[in-house]
DNA sequence: AAATTTCTGTAACTTAGGTTACATAGTGCA
DNA sequence: TGCACTATGTAACCTAAGTTACAGAAATTT
């Protein structure tokens, strides 16, 4: 609650009714610049999916940016077009845990939710980086899931998806050990930036996973220990992508 | 792994390919009947969704039977008409967490996750009771989500709202002791029962929670010593409301 | 009625995770 | 160079949750 109302006081918040530097895109061709990387959306778009793609404004969000939060209700759909969105959901006792990341070519599913059924929803969503977002009205949203075919496979899509996801999550909480949720956390980041360096904090990666800092500080240190990486200020670099993954896996338990 | 072979072979096992006792339902009046429980899903049907209902078969289904599993795709969507399904995951260690039920008035959205994504994903569904369907071949399925509007928008309401409900139950796992969800998850039962006795064993509630037998035998206990509840072999009355209500919100942490 | 199975109670113990409370080490910048 | 700030390390302690290992009660079957 307080936390809320203090990121709300004093950054920078921008309600979806108000888009801050919102301006038309014009040719078709500079859209498909600019969802590049939506290639299941845009590959198979009908002529309704562009009419509302024709139609969004672009905005500009700077980082750390409160996209909606508690009980805000959603006016737009945003389409991300560059940079990242963290949707969270923190506790009362100034916990958080990261439920998932909206990158170019995805859509926030709550941000769906609020406008299918009207509904706003306790969590929290702000920009990581400067963004820059497609922004597409209510009703135009409304029509266009009526008219486009493609548009609704994509919605679809994004929504079930998600909730494979979020079965992931639950089952990490439920049955793994911390150690085994931050080895795979670490696995998947290094996956994805091939092995170079993650750069994080202790702290942000507590946030990411629902726990404390030291927590974190401990179980890195063991991993340090065991030789799967080695820590410095702010990264944590790759040393052993084998025992990583045995430590991923549960084995190796020391 | 050897959990779910087990059950498999033991238990009796309808695939999803082959439906029994399926029988084609002829009347529309029938059919309002039978889905009385879909008040947002009829009261609003287009034509192309009463097609889609008219060709639906009714198939029985008896108590324990899995529905899917693993890996297993899905051929059909699901109506149910009568009786509920479990939808779980369970753990290497033979643990389970429940993630939500589909009763009638509901669909499964992993089953709806299968059917739009091809993908199956590693998870369990399996009848409480004896149920009752409406089963709606996968191609029929698509072509109505191309020409009803109104099945779309219950399709996506549903979606959305499970959803949430993940997030709730991610906050849960994340930030709230199990006695807390224990008496969240009481209350709840309460509420919907009109507190009747909720008819549930410990090692079934410990399932339902992801936790273990002894773990809800103890704080069962403790709530039953703070007058909230009573217990019987089976089954788990209500004392006092208001008691179990302060529990529930945490206070009162003895 | 006796035997068997299922359910519950509970004590003793272990372990994972969280908390408190510092110390120390980098980083940026005045 | 020195100061302030942020990030990390770590020990001691606490508590929630899980585990082991029973005993006994209630239901069900033979």
């Amino acid at each position: 609650m307080s936390a809320i109302s203090s990121l709300v006081d004093h950054e920078q918040v921008s309600t979806s009714a108000q888009p801050c530097q919102a301006e038309s895109v014009s040719p078709n061709l500079h859209l498909k610049g600019l969802l590049f990387k939506y290639p299941t959306l845009i590959e198979n778009a009908d002529e309704a999916c562009w009419d509302m793609l024709n139609q969004a404004k672009l905005m500009n969000v700077p980082a750390g940016t409160v996209l909606f939060h508690e009980a805000m209700e959603c006016k737009h759909l945003m389409l991300i077009v560059e940079g990242q969105v963290r949707v969270y959901k923190d506790s009362s006792e100034g916990r958080e845990v990261t439920l998932y990341r909206v990158a170019p070519g995805q859509l926030c599913v709550h941000n769906l939710n609020n406008l299918v059924n009207g509904l706003a929803y306790p969590i929290m969503a702000q920009t990581e980086t400067d963004m820059q977002g497609l922004v597409i009205p209510r009703p135009i949203f409304h029509k266009t899931l009526e008219d486009s075919a493609s548009f609704r496979t994509y919605v679809l899509r994004t929504l079930t998806e998600r909730l494979s996801h979020m079965v992931d999550l639950v089952s990490g909480f439920a049955f793994d050990r911390l150690d085994l949720r931050i080895a795979c956390w670490l696995n998947h980041e290094f996956e994805i930036g091939c092995g170079k360096p993650i750069k994080i904090t202790h702290s942000e990666l507590a946030q990411e996973l629902g726990t404390t800092r030291e927590m974190v500080s401990r179980i890195l240190k063991e991993f340090e220990h065991k030789r799967c990486v080695q820590l410095a200020r702010g990264k944590i670099h790759l040393q052993c992508r084998h025992t990583l993954k045995l430590a991923s896996q549960g084995k190796g338990k020391k």
